[in-house]
DNA sequence: TTGCTGACCGACG
DNA sequence: CCGTCGGCCAGCA
């Protein structure tokens, strides 16, 4: 039985599952998760989870336009930015130049119940 | 408890 | 193309 916080753990667990120099956006995960219109409550997961990172790459995750939407959370203005690019990532103008060739949906990866 | 906000997304005009 | 609205759900005053 899903809990009021699974929905975070859930985050975290494919957040964490996100392969290096590859990146998703908040919809794939929330459509992951079963939650398609709840895309808010993934960047609001990933928001808390800056309290308790641990290894949650939130920096791999952006918008579904490929936009460092997030880089604001990270506390600086490339933060986020120099994490994606550190890690072979394109990244122009703080948005993924070949984010689609990096995207990542954990729906087509994990695949539920799989 | 109510109401607003938020690292989004899609639809509508 | 741009602005606005609804939906989703958790956190906070």
């Amino acid at each position: 039985m899903p809990r009021e916080t699974d929905f975070f753990q859930k985050v975290y667990d494919v957040v964490r599952q996100i392969p290096y120099g590859r990146a998703t956006s908040y919809g794939a995960v929330a459509e992951y998760l079963g939650s398609k219109g709840s895309a808010r409550m993934v960047g609001w997961a990933l928001n808390s989870s800056k309290y308790r990172l641990d290894g949650i790459p939130a920096h791999r995750v952006v918008n579904r336009q490929g936009l460092l939407t997030g880089k604001r959370a990270f506390g600086g203005q490339n933060t986020m930015r120099d994490l994606l690019v550190s890690e072979g990532i394109q990244v122009e103008n703080d948005k993924i130049l070949n984010f689609n060739e990096i995207f990542w949906d954990p729906s087509q990866e994990l695949r539920e119940g799989f």
